[in-house]
DNA sequence: GATGCAAGTAACCTTAAGGATACCAGGATG
DNA sequence: CATCCTGGTATCCTTAAGGTTACTTGCATC
């Protein structure tokens, strides 16, 4: 795909799609905590200042939709429950590298 | 500015900031139909589908906090406004051509 | 047998973004 | 002189994201 190919409506589809996956409160944070290794329910809850079960629950089946998050149950007794990152996710990475440094700039050259 | 000497806190910080700046429904239209060449408040309603005027009003308003777009005041008669993208804007680039291809390769993936 | 924990669900509420419609002032145009 | 065009405001309404609080089930633990 060659980006100066694109029609201006092609662009802006794209970037819609993009913005629908990340655009929220609370994508980024929880992809963060769950790579930083807080794979259980109640590990994110904590980990993840201020987010409400509901929220977080929400939020894992749609990364999971997404297919940057990996559910896995295990029989164990009582059932535990992983999240993981999956390989796809690390696909973010460009794009993400971009918003922190665009952002960053951003701070220095609104405050001029 | 070294990406990988921030804290996990500090990246979510900077991605917020840029997502407060770009996430809306109608930034990027707006930009892109300015850059487009679309450079009276008219002529941009008229090139950006369904928007409304109070809605293409707080854009343009935004924008030009932001100093992405620059307004300009013209004393013809009756006075003529000009709408156009500031030198700065061009810092988006980068991030808006992730966006793009990272939108283009998901809807792919999801539809695997 | 009460209490606690994991992993959520359910029901209801608040707020902000955006949409719909109407309107306005000042000049231009027929 | 009536209507049109530009560059917007003003008011009210709808919808969706997110927040609040409570509850549940099945096991484990004290």
């Amino acid at each position: 795909m060659e980006i100066e190919e694109l029609s201006t409506e092609q662009k802006i589809k794209h970037v819609q799609d993009t913005l629908f996956v990340m655009s929220g409160k609370w994508e980024l944070p929880v992809l963060i905590a769950i790579n930083a290794g807080n794979i259980r329910f109640k590990d994110l809850q904590r980990s993840v200042p201020n987010i409400t079960t509901k929220v977080l629950s929400k939020e894992l089946k749609d990364l999971e939709i997404n297919k940057l998050v990996v559910r896995t149950i295990y029989n164990t007794s009582p059932v535990s429950i992983e999240y993981r990152v999956s390989p796809y996710c690390k696909s973010l990475k460009p794009l993400v590298d971009e918003m922190i440094k665009w952002g960053y700039n951003h701070r220095i050259e609104i405050s001029k």
